[in-house]
DNA sequence: GAGTAGATCGGCT
DNA sequence: GCCGATCTACTCG
């Protein structure tokens, strides 16, 4: 059951950020299909945060996949060499996005191993942002492209427990002064897949 | 296990 | 010109 536009259009981009949790991230590439469980996210608030790339509200060609409507993938190129993976949120004009940050994979693990040049099933096929974009074939000609469609979509899975739900700052945006300190980093407790504990 | 350097390039000042 | 929503390999111990 894939998830519906509504799902991306709640105001609240920490709420969607927390109910990702348990939900299962899928791609499609020439026939090839993985998935995996959603295990670890954070939030990015466009008009308010620092962190967040279209602070403060501001339209570059970068950020402004993150100001159409919810329910788009916002995907881009960092460190030379990484492509990080975001599910944008809420109304057109209000630049909110989630990233994802860690995936358990379910299907396709033969294909996930591959891309990765790894034989394990570990924290290292696909914990981590730029990990699991690799592992899924996820790259910067997504972005842009609807969650809805036939290559990449969310997927109902399960609702973890309240008190499996664990919160942090978020990684490694020490540079947005005091936004670095908000909590809107979820991630489901002592999974094995998650980047890094806290 | 912890700590650190190096890779590598697009976006923005 | 600087630096990043990161990862890997390598060191030390």
């Amino acid at each position: 059951m894939k998830l519906t536009k509504d799902f991306y259009l709640d105001q609240d981009v920490t709420n969607i950020a927390k109910h990702l949790l348990g939900k299962v991230l899928v791609t499609r590439l020439d026939d090839k299909l993985t998935s995996g469980i959603i295990v670890e996210t954070e939030a990015y608030c466009g008009r308010t945060d620092r962190a967040s790339h279209a602070f403060p509200n501001k339209v570059t060609g970068r950020t402004q996949t993150m100001f159409k409507e919810g329910g788009l993938a916002y995907i881009y190129f960092v460190y030379g060499m990484h492509h990080l993976f975001n599910v944008v949120t809420n109304l057109v004009g209000q630049p909110d996005a989630v990233l994802i940050r860690s995936v358990e994979p379910t299907q396709g693990v033969k294909w996930m191993k591959k891309r990765r040049r790894m034989d394990r099933v570990d924290r290292f096929l696909t914990g981590g942002p730029a990990r699991l974009t690799q592992a899924l074939g996820i790259s910067v000609n997504f972005n842009g492209i609807s969650l809805l469609g036939d290559q990449i979509w969310i997927e109902e899975g399960y609702q973890p427990s309240s008190n499996l739900i664990m919160v942090s700052t978020r990684v490694g945006v020490d540079y947005a002064g005091t936004d670095a300190q908000l909590p809107w980093r979820y991630f489901l407790k002592e999974n094995p897949f998650v980047s890094k504990g806290l």
